[in-house]
DNA sequence: AGCTATTCATAAAA
DNA sequence: TTTTTATGAATAGCT
C-alpha cells in the first residue's frame, strides 16, 4: 500500500512474504481489537501461517468462548463435541514426544550428513526403517482424510437423495392431477453429483 | 482516523456507533482476506455485533474446519492447563521438548519444501512419492555399498591365501634343507594379516 | 449510501 | 524482526 501498490495475490518471495505476514498480522489483530472497543463487538481472530504456527486474537473472553457462542449462533452443529480429546498421561506424552524428537533428529541427521553417499551400511538401514515408517504415518494420514471426505460426500449423498424422492414425489403428484405434461417427468433419478474425490 | 483522531473507547453516540461499525468491519474482513491470499494464510474471523448478530469470515474452507484445527492446535495448550497439578519439572519437560519438535519439525518443512503438519491430500501424496524415492535411492546405494565391501573381502580373500601359500612352500622348502629346527614351524596356519580391512 | 480531509497502514529498504 | 520513509488505504465527519 505504500510505495507501489500491491497486487492481490500470494507474494512469492517468501522473504517479503514473510516480513508482510508479520506486518499485516499485526495490522489486523489492531483493527480487530478496536473495531471490538469502538463498537463494543465481541471478536474473535485466528491465523494459520504458512507453517502452520497459530496467532489467536479474543476480545472479551476466551476463545473457546467465543468458539461455543459460534456454535450456538450458527445453529447446533454437534459432531465436534464427540472431538474432545481428554488429556493423555504426562509420562506417555513425555515419551511420544520423545520418540518424535528421536526419528526428527535420524531423518536430519541423514539430510544434513550430505545424504547417502556419505553413510555407513547400519545408517542405511536405519534411515530406510525411518522413511518407511514415515511413509506409513503419511498413508495413515491420507486415509483419514479421504474417510473423512467419503463420510462427508456420503451425507451429502443422502440428503440429495432424499430430496429427489421428494421432489420426484411431488412431480408425479402433480401428474395425477394435470396429467398435462408427462415431459417434466423426465428427469434422470435419482439424480447424482460429479466429484472428483475418487481420482486418487 | 480522518477528520479528527478517534478515541480509542466505546463509541457511545449509537448512531455513529453503527455506521463505524459497518464500516470497519468491511474493513476488517477485506484486511483478513487480503493476508490470507498475500501470505497464504488460513485465518478465521468472527464478530458478534453488539446485538448478538454474527457476522464470520473463514478463508479456506469452512469456519468448522478451521475451529477443528484451532482446537487441534490448542490441544496442547489445554493440555497444559489439565497437567497443572503435576510436578513442575515435568511440565517443563514436555515444553522443553514440544520447542524441540517444533524447532526440528521447522527445518524438516524447509528441507521438504511445505508444511508437513498443514498438509493437503496432493501434498501428502507428493511427500509419499518423494520419499519412495529415496528409499529407492538408499537402497541402490546400500546395494553398492555392499557389492563394493564383498569385492574388496574378496579381493583381501585371495591375497591372503597367495602369501599363505608362498610362505608353506618357503616352510616346507627349509624343512627338506635342514630338517633340524621343527619348532620353527610352529606358526599358525594359515597366516593372517592384522590390519584396518574389516573396521568398515 | 457517497465524499473528502486526514489519519493509518504498510511496501521497500536498511 | 524492527525502524524508517514515502505512499497507498481506510475512514470520521458531513451530506
Amino acid at each position: 500500500m505504500a510505495r507501489g501498490k500491491v497486487q492481490m495475490k500470494r507474494i512469492e518471495n517468501p522473504v517479503h512474504r514473510q516480513v508482510t505476514f508479520c506486518k499485516r498480522r499485526a495490522g489486523l489483530l489492531k483493527k480487530a481489537k478496536e473495531l471490538s472497543v469502538l463498537c463494543d463487538a465481541e471478536i474473535g481472530v485466528f491465523i494459520f501461517s504458512p507453517h502452520g504456527k497459530l496467532y489467536e486474537l479474543a476480545t472479551k473472553g476466551t476463545m473457546h468462548g467465543l468458539i461455543e457462542r459460534y456454535m450456538k449462533s450458527n445453529r447446533g452443529v454437534q459432531a465436534d463435541q464427540a472431538k474432545e480429546t481428554q488429556p493423555l498421561d504426562m509420562k506417555e506424552e513425555v515419551d511420544m514426544l520423545k520418540h518424535e524428537i528421536e526419528s526428527l533428529q535420524k531423518i536430519l541427521r541423514f539430510m544434513f550428513g550430505g545424504g547417502v553417499g556419505t553413510m555407513t551400511l547400519d545408517e542405511l538401514h536405519l534411515l530406510e526403517k525411518h522413511l518407511e515408517i514415515w511413509i506409513y504415518h503419511i498413508r495413515s494420514t491420507k486415509m483419514d482424510t479421504m474417510f473423512q471426505e467419503i463420510q462427508l460426500l456420503k451425507n451429502k449423498e443422502r440428503i440429495l437423495k432424499e430430496a429427489n424422492m421428494y421432489l420426484q414425489e411431488k412431480i408425479e403428484g402433480q401428474i395425477e392431477i394435470t396429467d398435462i405434461a408427462p415431459v417434466a417427468t423426465n428427469i434422470p433419478y435419482p439424480l447424482t453429483i460429479q466429484n472428483e474425490i475418487y481420482q486418487f
